[in-house]
RNA sequence: GGGCCGGUAGCUCAGUGGUAGAGCAUCUGACUUUUAAUCAGAGGGUCGCGGGUUCGAGACCCGCCCGGCUCACCA
């Protein structure tokens, strides 16, 4: 008999003592009067004596996390959001059967307690118990107690046992929530309106990727998981709504890596009578006020890096690809403005396309500091408007931090025959075998013919941007469920089936 | 997809060709203020899977599976 399957009756006989003793292994409601934080911040700084004078009853529940038994006593730590309490219980303080529940007790189980504070002999504050409660038992062994869980698989294909495991894993996705509270709340004070628009699309549009596929029975139609909302999110421009922003999931059908999941989150807003230069704006005063919300500072630590979100640099395309040529003869203003220049350093057809692919490979990665990246080509910009004054450049920026592209914005391109020219472009591409061209999107177009605003769009990549504030080095890090190849048997099933 | 690294007890890890190990966890016993509790004892392994080399393979070789990092593409 294996180890596990031994385990796994014992934890199941278990059970079975734990009702002989009265109580139910898989409890209900329990009403307590104080989350374990709760106790911690109004009492951590009460000394013995204050405790002792004021006799304190608290009623608290959590997981058991360390259990210490000592004969007629014993100590436990139970666990809750990532904080714990000591409990103390004592044989002649607790009901017969409760001490006894205490025996049985593993590290794992789920239970509650009644109690007064107290500090012990070494001065933790602690609870007295008088009164045990059984809340849910774990039939499977919890990881060390002093490692937690560090296998890298496990943490991502069981993320249950990683947030029990390690509490510094809460905190992370508690600030990614804290991030989306903020950016929604910015969005909201500044009269933007939240809107959700089809994730399953029959044309593809708004960003240059592989789509995955999917097929509606009753339509017989194949349907496209959306690459971007941006096509119908501009849509709703025409319709008068001038202000909108969607928080939801992109899915792309593309590598997997540290920055990239095949479905991410992406904030995208769009502001009527705007241009690229009031979205840049206002995606400094967003970035700063989002990483103070998130974790109280502007300025925060990334790979032993100070990113300091108060004090964004501005660089068009062109500057940065003079500032960061890597050797020290770097090329003048006039050379990566010269169309032969540029297709003399890279391998791309078009001048612009040679620009982009450039600057991708000087200065993407030195990108550390916080950067806007403005004026781009418009042969990589198929949906963002040109500048008057220079036709083959579009009004449009990428915030780059931590060497990784964040945000993408530009002045929307609103002229429906020009849009129509753009999309027969990517047509000709998608024709010479370009995947990811864009598709021609008739409806777009006609919408744009009953007068789109003038307006400034943006997405912001959500899962990247909370990397950043939360000091993590892996897209996995900060996804509760990273997609991952599908595990093989787990068995659990007939374990519990033998095992019964 | 390419390159590099990894997969040994439930967990964290040792183990460079010769009897599969440690700590935590588990089980038994002792212990009424411990806190990585302590003390005494015990059980627990298809060494990711499949071939091969060898008298002998956890280790060496080949193939495969799963994961990490990285490059390429993308946000």
């Amino acid at each position: 008999m294996s180890l596990e399957d031994d385990l796994l009756r014992q934890r199941l006989e278990g059970v079975k003592q734990i009702e002989a003793l009265g109580f139910q292994p898989y409890g209900r409601r329990f009403e307590f009067t104080h989350t374990i934080p709760e106790v911690l911040t109004g009492f951590s700084a009460k000394t013995g004596e204050e405790l002792e004078a004021s006799r304190v009853q608290v009623r608290i529940a959590g997981r058991v996390q360390t259990i210490r038994r000592m004969g007629k006593a014993g100590f436990a730590h139970l666990g809750q959001s990532g904080e714990r309490m000591q409990m103390y219980v004592k044989k002649d303080a607790v009901p017969e059967n409760d001490f006894a529940l205490f025996q049985l007790l593993d590290i794992g189980d789920i239970v509650g307690c009644d109690g007064y504070l107290f500090r012990t002999r070494t001065g933790e504050l602690s609870v007295h118990v008088d009164k045990l409660h059984f809340l849910s038992k774990t039939l499977l062994s919890m990881p060390e107690k002093w490692h937690g869980l560090e296998d890298v698989e496990t943490r991502y294909r069981q993320r249950y046992l990683d947030l029990i495991a390690n509490p510094d894993v809460q905190k992370v996705f508690l600030t990614r929530a804290r991030v989306i509270r903020s950016l929604r709340r910015q969005l909201e004070e500044r009269g933007y309106v939240e809107v959700e628009t089809p994730m399953m699309q029959s044309l593809y549009g708004g960003a240059a990727a592989r789509p995955f596929v999917t097929h509606h029975n009753t339509l017989d139609v194949d349907l496209y998981l959306r690459i971007a909302p941006e096509l119908y999110l501009k849509r709703l421009l025409v319709g008068g709504l001038e202000r909108v922003y969607e928080i939801n999931r992109n899915f792309r059908n593309e590598g997997i890596s540290t920055r990239h999941n095949p479905e991410f989150t992406m904030l995208e807003f769009y502001q009527a009578y705007a241009d690229y230069k009031v979205m840049m704006d206002l995606t400094a005063d967003l970035l700063k006020t989002v990483a103070e919300d998130a974790t109280g500072s502007a300025v925060v630590n990334w790979d032993g890096n100070e990113i300091d979100f108060g004090n964004i640099r501005r660089l068009t395309m062109r500057e940065a690809v003079v500032e960061f040529w890597p050797e020290a003869e770097k090329p003048s203003r006039e050379q990566v403005r010269d169309r032969e220049w540029l297709l003399r350093h890279s391998a791309k057809s078009t001048p612009g396309e040679a620009l982009t692919d450039i600057f991708e490979r000087v200065a993407e990665a030195k990108l550390i500091q916080p950067t806007f990246i403005y004026d781009y080509p418009i042969e990589v910009s198929p949906l963002s408007m040109q500048k008057p004054d220079e036709p083959e450049m579009v009004e449009r920026f990428e915030f780059y931090a931590c060497g990784m592209e964040l945000a993408n914005a530009f002045t929307e391109l609103n002229d429906p025959q020009e849009q129509r020219r753009r999309f027969e472009m990517q047509l000709a591409m998608r024709e010479r075998g370009n995947e990811e061209a864009h598709q021609m999107d008739e409806d777009y177009i006609r919408a744009m013919c009953y007068g789109m605003p003038p307006a400034g769009g943006e997405g912001i990549g959500v899962d990247r941007l909370t990397m950043i504030l939360t000091g993590q080095k892996s897209i996995r890090d900060v996804i509760l469920f990273p997609l991952l190849r599908p595990e093989g048997e787990i068995g659990i099933a007939q374990r519990l089936r033998d095992a019964e």
